[in-house]
DNA sequence: CGGAGACTTGATCTGAGTCAAGGGGAGTGG
DNA sequence: CCACTCCCCTTGACTCAGATCAAGTCTCCG
């Protein structure tokens, strides 16, 4: 038997390592995983995997902000949700088998750390813990999916968009004399999409925010004063 | 090595065998699944699990109509789905290893199929292809969710109340002179939870359904005119 | 008989969708 | 450099579905 303690564990330095699908990964299974290990820097704008393409892998969001969109047959696509760094995307259309049925598109520069298909079932027969992990995946899915439904029907639209904008600042924001500011990743249709409102509806919302709330919008500039 | 190919499967009757969570258990983890495997008739109206209490196991909907109910503090308590037959309920709670979240109540006469957690802790160690069948429903589980988050952007409340009748009445349904008649299996304020709308509204849905359809609806019971 | 829920009906209010118009910025071509 | 266009975004007027509030009926059950 080899000795692979030598070998360094491909997300060792990552600050999500604790969490990562990949963490239970040791032994003869380490080789395979970094052999097809690969760190991915996206371009802001740049498509990850499209609709309707079969699967090549999972992927793992290190850095940035990744878009999960739905391209509706007349070209129309809708922001469906967004993948924050830690999160593991493609494993859906993965474990199914089948071929993603969103498109993933990074929304700032970012980086994902992505592993192919056939190396993710060959680790898979050596390491069956992986299994139980994309399952983990599945109930925060499951979970993250529930809260959806459950704010859509409870909470009003300046609550889930003052909610959105606070996790877009603890990503992006930084600290500045008045207050926390960042610049918005995102097309105010976008935001419409996430909320699941209207365009126009999202403006008066926008609107009431600022001259309600500790908000200063402008633009893409967000404010949000201490 | 001792033969286990005489002992019968406990799903080998069961109508939803080939799609059952337990089909792939085999050779010597069978003989647990036997002895821990037990069937439950439930009466109307009867729990079969409550918020907050500590998974027991998995069950799978054999026959009739479950209940799965979201317990506010208040007191109120909210239909948020129908787990139909061939359905497995409980086993988000026992893969997260978390108290229920949900309480399940047999809406109809039913059974259901139950397998205790050390039990179905023994078979996966023995038969990992069952976290992979119990992956899949949690698939299923995420796509319902979807399409449910869909249904509610995109349809009208006259089209969801009509698509849920027409699924009741697949599995409630009896053919009779004028059409499929069935008694509903719940309450109108249940109903109107399972749409996500007050029940005042949900009366007008009925009026609309009955006056512009070709329902005639009285009561509970609900006629659809072939 | 009386009370409690479940359900319906009516009147009114309100938030969001729709339609229409216009401002503003970025990119393009003359 | 300017005019033009396109797209994103905002604003206003209107409409409408559903929520809310209130009242009344019905049934079940002690």
């Amino acid at each position: 038997m080899r000795d692979y303690s030598d070998l360094k564990h491909p997300c060792g330095n990552c600050g999500f390592r604790d969490q990562s699908v990949w963490q239970p990964v040791s032994g003869a299974a380490l080789p395979m995983l970094t052999r097809g290990f690969d760190r991915l820097p996206l371009s802001s704008g740049q498509v990850l995997f499209e609709q309707g393409e079969e699967n090549s892998g999972i992927y793992c969001v290190s850095k940035g902000l990744i878009g999960i969109r739905s391209r509706q047959g007349d070209g129309k696509s809708t922001l469906l949700r967004l993948a924050y760094p830690g999160e593991v995307i493609g494993f859906r259309s993965f474990m199914a088998g089948q071929p993603h049925q969103t498109e993933a598109q990074a929304l700032v520069p970012s980086r994902v750390c992505m592993v192919p298909r056939h190396t993710v079932r060959q680790i898979m027969d050596r390491t069956p813990e992986l299994l139980g992990r994309l399952a983990d995946r599945c109930l925060q899915e499951i979970d993250r999916s529930h809260a959806h439904i459950i704010a859509a029907a409870t909470r009003s639209n300046t609550e889930r968009l003052s909610d959105l904008l606070e996790r877009l600042m603890q990503i992006h924001g930084e600290q500045s004399a008045e207050g926390r500011r960042m610049t918005l990743p995102i097309s105010r249709i976008d935001l419409a999409d996430l909320l699941g409102i209207r365009p126009e509806t999202l403006s008066r919302v926008v609107a009431r925010l600022v001259s309600d709330g500790p908000y200063t919008i402008s633009g893409r500039e967000v404010l949000i004063k201490a």
